[in-house]
Order: C-alpha cells, then structure tokens, then sequence
DNA sequence: TTGAAAGCGATACCAC
DNA sequence: GTGGTATCGCTTTCAA
C-alpha cells in the first residue's frame, strides 16, 4: 500500500506538506507542489479513507436511505439514486445505500459509526418513526418527501399539492368536466406516505376551483387490481372523460386495459401521468405528463446536505414546482353521442 | 462521540478486553462480557468504522457498481441491488454504491483507497476495460456476467444460453414452428454485454435441434421502435406464432402493440418473457416466463465475495440454470385459417 | 513556506 | 482470562 510517508519521501518532503498540498488547506510553493503532484501520480496514491476519517472526522461518504418495496415506482427510485450517485461523485463524495427495512436502527448505527457524514432519505412517511432519530442524530440529514412535522430538518420534494391541481385545471381546460384519479397503491396511503395525500388534496381543491367532478382509488399494482379499479371508477361516474394516473407502476396497464374496454386515448378519454419525464414516450400514445423531477430531486438534496456539512444552517422545506408537459394523451374533450347521456 | 475506552471504564476493564467481547477473537469470561456488553449497550457504543479499518484493514463494506443506463432494464438492477444489500446486511456488511459510468478509475480508487473490502460488477460487457482493472487490483472482485476472459476472476450469472434453449423448446413442445426473438436494445449487442450473444446462441441453437424457424431483432426501448421492430418480425416471418421477449423494458408495450395488430394472447401468438418473475402479473396477460433469478444472483454474488475474503479461493463461473414458468401467455399453437397459408 | 509530532479510535501482539 | 501498548495512515496544531 502507498501511504502519505511514501509520496513524502519521494517529493522530499514532510507528510504534513503531502497532506496540505491535497487539502489545499495552506498556501505551497509551486515547486513542491508540481513535486509533490508528481510523486502522488507516479506511486498512484490514493489517501486511505479509514485513516482520513479517523484522523479529520470526515468520510466524505454519504448515506442514502432507499425503500425496497416491490409495489414502488422503481424508476423513480433508481433515477433518484443515479442523480444523487453523480452529484456526490461531483463534489467528491461516495455514497453508501441503506435500505429501509432497517429502520431507525440502521441511520443510528451508520451515524455513530461514523460510516457517513450526512444521511439522505427517499420515501418519508407522514408519521416516519426515522425521522426523531434523525433529529436525534448530531449529522445533518435531508428528506426527500415531507413528514408531519420536520421538525428543523431539511426536506425537499415536488410540491405535489400543486402537481395535482394543475393536472385537474389542465384537464378542466380542454372541457373536461368529470376526472378520475388512479392513485398510488393503497399500502402507500396506509403507510401515510405524504406525497399521495398532498397529491389528492391538490386534485380535489383544483376540482372544486374548476368545477369538475372528481373521484379517485388507490390502486395495487397486479394487471387485475387496475382493471378492478377502472371498472370502479367507471361505474361511479360513467361521463369520464379524463383520467389523472399518479402510479408509475401500473401505468402500462392502465393503458392497455382502457384499449381493452375500448376507449381510444385521447379521442374518448384523455389521461395525464404523474411520472418522470423518460417514462413519457415508452407507451402506445405518448403520455402528457406533470414530471417527477427525479434528477433536480436527487441534485438538491445532495447540495443542502453539503451546505449543512458546510455549516450553513437552511431549515428549509423546498417544494418544487411542477411542469406539466403537453403530449398525446390528453385533448379537447369530445362531445358524447346524445344517447350516451340519458341512457 | 462514545469510544471503546469510555466502554472500557464503565465496565471496569482494558480496551482490549471490550475489543475482543466484540470480535470474539478470544474467551472471555461470562462474567466480564456481560459487564462489557451492559456498558456497549448503556451507553450505545458503535466502533468508529474509520479506526475500525485503519487498525484492521477490513471496512465490512462492499462495493456494487451498477449501470445507470436508461436503456436498462431498471427492475432486474432494482432487485438485484436489493438482494445483495439485504444479503450484505445479513452479514454485517455494508455497501457502497459505484456508478458504471465512472469507469475503471473508480475501482482503483475505491481499492485503493481502501473504501470496501471487495467489488460486485453487474452488466459485464465482453471485453470490459474494467476488467483488466479488477484483476490488477488485490480485492475480491465477483463479476454478474461473463467476460470474454474471465482471468481468475469469479463470475456468477444466469445460464443465459439454456435459458435461450429453454424458450424455444418449450414453445416448441406446443407446436410452434415459427418463432421470434425480440432482443435487448441494440446498444446492449454493440456494447458487447454477453448475455445477449449468450441467449441468442441458446435461442438458435435450440431452434436448429427442434426444427423451427427463428428470427430476431433488438429492440430499443421507445413504443416507436417496438412497433418497428414487430413490424420487421411478422414481415420476414408472417407466419409467426411464438414470440420471445428478451427485454424487459419493452415487455408491456409488446403486449400493446400485438394488441393493436389484433394478435390475441396466447390464441393467435404465445409469448414468453425473460424477466424477473415478480414481473409476470403486471400485465393484460399471465406471463410465462423464464426468471431472471435477482435475487439468488445478488445473494450468491455476495456470499462469493465473502468466501474471497475468507481466503477461500474459488476461481469459479457459476451460471444458474434457467426456470420456466408455464403462465397464461403461452399455448398449443392454434392451426390457422385456411386462407392465411396460401395468400 | 515548511516540518515535527500529537492525536484520532480501533486491533492485535506480547506479557502476565 | 485479562491488561498494556505499539500500530494503522492521516490531519492539524505548534514551531521555526
């Protein structure tokens, strides 16, 4: 193994300079540093990450919590965990993956060992037991997700509230008057996963505002529970016309089993995706979308644990603002056959 | 921060002693370890992992690099890091998430710099400059996938050549003598990634021994391409009645699009999936599918790594033999019209 | 602008 | 069965 005595030695230099021409935490002659630049090249000297830890008190390694359910949106997870991945790598940082399953236990264990100088975590519930013993935690920590009470720690997340209104007010906006929500799987409303229920507090002010007739399900992610939850919506209101889908998973299905009842899209209903934008363009119609921001996500959350690292304290819940983008699947609603409205 | 000496004074004993109740590394009396083990508790001591790795030189960390490609099938990467922080976890070990994209200086750094004891390599590319890379460092290194020249290193993968077998003979068995191959994204083959060439050599090989009729395309992941792609199957072969899909992304938009030709699942065409089984009920059809085993693929890929580090050399491939699920989506071909044979 | 040396918090060897 | 202590490789204070 190279150490720093042996990229001294080589330079002709003390460690300390070694250190401090790595750190750039002192002012060094050019000449020993193109030395010491050199040596470190030449033996491939890489610092020994224990050693700095023990020695600085910093890893610059930083924890991210993911959740493992399979009735998650995986592409949502893992274009999260890709973007903080590359933000961290840019600001020199590694990152280490916690999973969910572990619990409070685990951001405990990972603090006070000192695996890591600052915990990220996805998929906040509103009364997440995971979030006192962050706050308990002396190493700054950002929530991707929004629980009840933050209590001081920093979170950030689409303002879900706002994505659901404005996929209601743009529906309401082509004349479509009777809406239906495909929502999140009901294990996510029980976990009281936040984003579901800022979500369908957003759709049903922006309904009341528009005056449009709303209803919504939850919705597990099996090919038979759409299909169920589709004949349920249709059966509450049989005038649909558009369809407002914030689950990633079985959007697919949804597509397909609105082909199979044979509802063109978006010449009989028009349907709006709560989902990354990537996702748009991989089904039969290409999807009008409000975006999930997951690479913005993934950036800031690296950023604000970073800043905290660097002492500026921002008690700040972030909320950003969702963009709906305008594709194939949503249109000017279209006058139902006389018929239809007093059968 | 709580240090083993603070353990060591509240119970009364040496440093050491609290050192080895933990490691087990010598006897202790019963007495002295539930002394220790009440003051770890108490006062809630975690070893400082950084002193714990520079004082050892064992971090209890693996890496796993995974690809972040878009083109990527997210779910099998999704489960497959699951399956192996979960088995990691089970032994105490953490992980330490790589990006492909960062290359072969990666790998030396987190070697080097002494980040994780050993490296788990997914989505291995033919001749992958990472592996030259791997072989050069001293950790264990476990590679998903196979190279062209393995060179000592242990490899773990799914039996990708039986597994293209296993498709063409069981549609095959149910009378089908005219199938095709809907591939990964043509970016997979041009990168090389083994286990396409592998299935497509089982899938051919299969096809010449039991007498049918094959044909395959890539397939990238836009509904565009999909429907492209069927187009050129059912052109060069429109008597086609099997269909293979060996990509997992565009699995649901298949289904679309035969829907749309107005092919019924499985009466006029049966198909079958490469996929993780969890996927087989996400869609208008029952998959019959051979499994992408994520799961034992992490587990065993981590539980080689620790064999490594044991100092059980075991310069092993290990390819997992292939399971097919007879599902709703495959069935005794249907004898068609007349008509359709002889226009 | 540079060097010497005292820790950081564990492990593991050597004694007893 | 237990204790003392050198050691791991780096950072950072103090001194020059």
């Amino acid at each position: 193994m190279v150490t720093i005595t042996d990229v001294a030695n080589a330079a002709g230099v003390a460690p300390s300079t070694v250190s401090y021409v790595i750190s750039g935490k002192r002012s060094i002659s050019p000449k020993t540093r193109r030395l010491v630049e050199e040596s470190i090249r030449k033996l491939g000297y890489h610092p020994h990450a224990g050693a700095r830890a023990l020695a600085s008190s910093r890893t610059n390694v930083l924890a991210l919590v993911i959740p493992l359910r399979a009735d998650q949106n995986v592409t949502v997870v893992m274009e999260f965990v890709a973007s903080v991945a590359l933000t961290a790598r840019a600001h020199r940082h590694d990152l280490l993956l916690i999973t969910q399953d572990e619990g409070p236990a685990a951001l405990q264990r990972v603090a006070s060992s000192a695996l890591a100088d600052a915990l990220i975590m996805m998929d906040v519930e509103a009364d997440d037991p995971r979030v006192p013993m962050l706050v308990a935690l002396d190493r700054p920590a950002v929530l991707i997700g929004v629980p009840t009470a933050p209590t001081g720690l920093t979170c950030v997340d689409l303002d879900f509230t706002a994505a659901g209104s404005e996929c209601v007010s743009h529906l309401a906006k082509l004349g479509h008057r009777a809406i239906a929500l495909v929502g999140p799987s009901p294990a996510v409303y029980q976990r009281g996963t936040s984003y579901a229920t800022r979500f369908l507090w957003g759709f049903e002010a922006s309904a009341a505002d528009c005056g449009v007739r709303v209803s919504s399900r939850p919705c597990a992610h099996s090919y038979d529970a759409v299909s169920a939850c589709l004949d349920e919506l249709f059966e509450s209101d049989p005038a649909l016309t558009g369809l407002v889908v914030h689950n990633e998973a079985v959007l697919s299905a949804v597509l397909a089993d609105l082909g199979r009842r044979g509802r063109r899209i978006p010449a009989d209903i028009s349907v709006v995706a709560v989902c990354p934008d990537s996702m748009a363009e991989n089904h039969l119609v290409s999807l009008t979308t409000v975006a999930i921001p997951t690479g913005d996500l993934g950036t800031i959350a690296v950023e604000m644990s970073l800043e905290r690292l660097a002492g500026r304290v921002l008690t700040e819940t972030r909320l950003i603002a969702p963009k709906l983008t305008v594709r194939g699947s949503t249109a000017l609603v279209n006058p139902r056959p006389f018929s239809e409205y007093f059968r």
